[in-house]
DNA sequence: CCCGCCATAAATCAC
DNA sequence: CAGTGATTTATGGCG
C-alpha cells in the first residue's frame, strides 16, 4: 500500500479528508488513479473506525492508533 | 459469472411495511436505509433503459419504478449513480495499468514489530 | 420546488 | 480465513 497516503493521512489526522487537487497530487506521487486514491481515503476511514472504536469520535484519535496497528512509518 | 446477488431477506415486504431501515445505536435515533441488493431482473431492465436513455422523464421513472416494484427515489437515484458510473468509464479509458509494475507491493500491512 | 451532480458513507463483492 | 481494492445502494449539500 502506497506510503505517500499513509503519510498525508498521518499529517491530516485531524481532517483525513483530502481536496481534489491533493488527491491528484497523491495520486501523482503514488502512481495511482484519483479514483484509486479517493477509494483508498473512503476505505481507510470507514476501515479506522471499525477497527478503531473511539469514543470521542476523533479523526486524529483513531490515526494515532491505527498507526499502533499498522505501520511504524514516519 | 454470475453475480452472486444472494438477497438476504427475500422479497417480502411486499405485502407489509418497509422495514428495511437500520436505526441508529442508542441515543440517537437516526434510521438510514439499509443497502439493498436490486435482483439480476431490476438491473437488466434499468440497464436496458439506461442504454436507450441516460435520463428518465418525471412519467417514465414512475412507469419504470412501478414495473420493477422498486420506489421513484430508487429508480431516481439509481439513475444517478448509473451515470456517474458511465462517466468514469468513458473517462478512464486507458487502463495500460499493470503494465510492467515494477512496484510490488506486498500484501497485508505488517504490525509494528 | 425538484432535479442533477458531487463527494461521501456503508455494505458488499472479488480476489 | 482475513485483508484490501473496487463496486453498488443511499444520503446530504449545492447550484
Amino acid at each position: 500500500m502506497s506510503k505517500p497516503l499513509k503519510r498525508w493521512l498521518y499529517r491530516h489526522k485531524d481532517k483525513p479528508y483530502p481536496s481534489r487537487a491533493e488527491k491528484q497530487s497523491l495520486a501523482a506521487g503514488s502512481n495511482m488513479t484519483l479514483t484509486q486514491v479517493s477509494n483508498w481515503f473512503a476505505n481507510v476511514r470507514r476501515r479506522l473506525k471499525n477497527t478503531v472504536p473511539c469514543p470521542d469520535g476523533s479523526w486524529s484519535t483513531r490515526i494515532r492508533r491505527y498507526n499502533d496497528y499498522v505501520e511504524g512509518n514516519a | 459469472s454470475p453475480r452472486r446477488s444472494l438477497s438476504p431477506d427475500s422479497d417480502s415486504k411486499l405485502g407489509g411495511k418497509t422495514d428495511d431501515f437500520v436505526s441508529g445505536s442508542g441515543t440517537t435515533n437516526k434510521t438510514r436505509r439499509r443497502r439493498t441488493a436490486f435482483t439480476s431482473e431490476q438491473l437488466l431492465e434499468l440497464e436496458k433503459e439506461f442504454h436507450s436513455k441516460k435520463y428518465l422523464s418525471l412519467t417514465e421513472r414512475s412507469q419504470i419504478a412501478h414495473n420493477l416494484k422498486l420506489s421513484e427515489v430508487q429508480v431516481k437515484i439509481w439513475f444517478q449513480n448509473r451515470r456517474a458510473k458511465w462517466k468514469r468509464v468513458k473517462a478512464g479509458i486507458v487502463h495500460g495499468r499493470h503494465g510492467g509494475d515494477p512496484n510490488n507491493k506486498p500484501k497485508i500491512i505488517v504490525p509494528i514489530p
